[in-house]
DNA sequence: TGCGCTATGTTATAACATAACAATTCAACA
DNA sequence: TGTTGAATTGTTATGTTATAACATAGCGCA
């Protein structure tokens, strides 16, 4: 199979979340982490799907590709963007986090932040109301610095 | 037009807000947000389709409910859940405001929180990044306190 | 009245995601 | 090495969410 050309450190990296949970990385699942890798910013699955079939020069269905995602989704590398639908390469597969995001809505790069702080603020809010947290998502739309100063300002 | 009941309070509240922005709350559009602040948990726009069909006896096309949730975003009147792909009636309508949001996966209430601690906070970040912030989605999933004594925890 | 604007209706389709079941792969182990 | 059993992938169909394109209707105002 035709995949994205991989950097050996990430490769490395993909290797070792999947081996800690006794979790397969095959080449199908490799393929679909590189592409996304390669590409640097969200991809929606059918962008996705889109990119896979170019490189690999065959159809491929949906619900392939979903189940490539919920398993690199489940394994930390791949984070969904709730707010746009879309799939991002996890910036830090080192280790397991929750993390926030800033999405730029000029030129759609998204910027991957592990903020304590903010999981520690959230806990607390959620504890004053007697609910308890599972996960959060947290996406902050605005201008990246490039585009901002584009825009002037 | 058959629209659920609706208290003073909350029509009072909902014409003030248009009137700020010079909008038109017509019937159908005022049928919408009553029909969600009924309801008291967030519906998907197709299952608000449902109950308003059932309400008014007749058809209603997707894409007349999506204007009017449309509108009623833009007002302020409802929030989109972007991690469930939902629509919440505002619980204060009153003034215009950033929210976040409490999620129960167990009985699918969610609490609307104004927190201007987490909004400083994703501000600070994003400016220590160079990000200008426009928006936020703050949505954190887990246990209400109902649920989670049920759950003995 | 006639003009322009906003809102609504109608039909079709695009975009995102999952269900059900068959076929294949592949590690583990006798 | 061959068998077995579980995980993975393929295939077809369908469900769910959202928008496009264009026609019609109501409304304020010169």
């Amino acid at each position: 199979m035709k995949t994205a050309r991989l950097a050996a450190k990430w490769r490395k990296l993909a290797e070792g979340r999947c081996a800690e949970k006794g979790a397969r990385l095959t080449p199908a699942r490799l393929a679909a982490y590189a592409e996304m890798l390669a590409c640097g910013r969200p991809l929606s699955a059918y962008e996705l799907i889109g990119l896979l079939e170019q490189r690999q020069e065959r159809k491929i269905a949906p619900l392939t590709v979903y189940r490539h995602l919920d398993f690199l989704m489940q394994t930390g590398l791949v984070h969904r963007l709730q707010s746009t639908q879309t799939y991002l390469a996890c910036e830090h597969p080192d280790h397991a986090h929750e993390s926030q995001f800033l999405l730029c809505s000029s030129c759609g790069r998204v910027d991957e932040v592990e903020s304590e702080g903010v999981e520690a603020l959230l806990s607390k809010i959620a504890d004053e109301r007697g609910f308890r947290p599972d996960n959060a998502v947290v996406e902050v739309r605005g201008l990246c610095g490039a585009c901002a100063v584009g825009a002037q300002g």
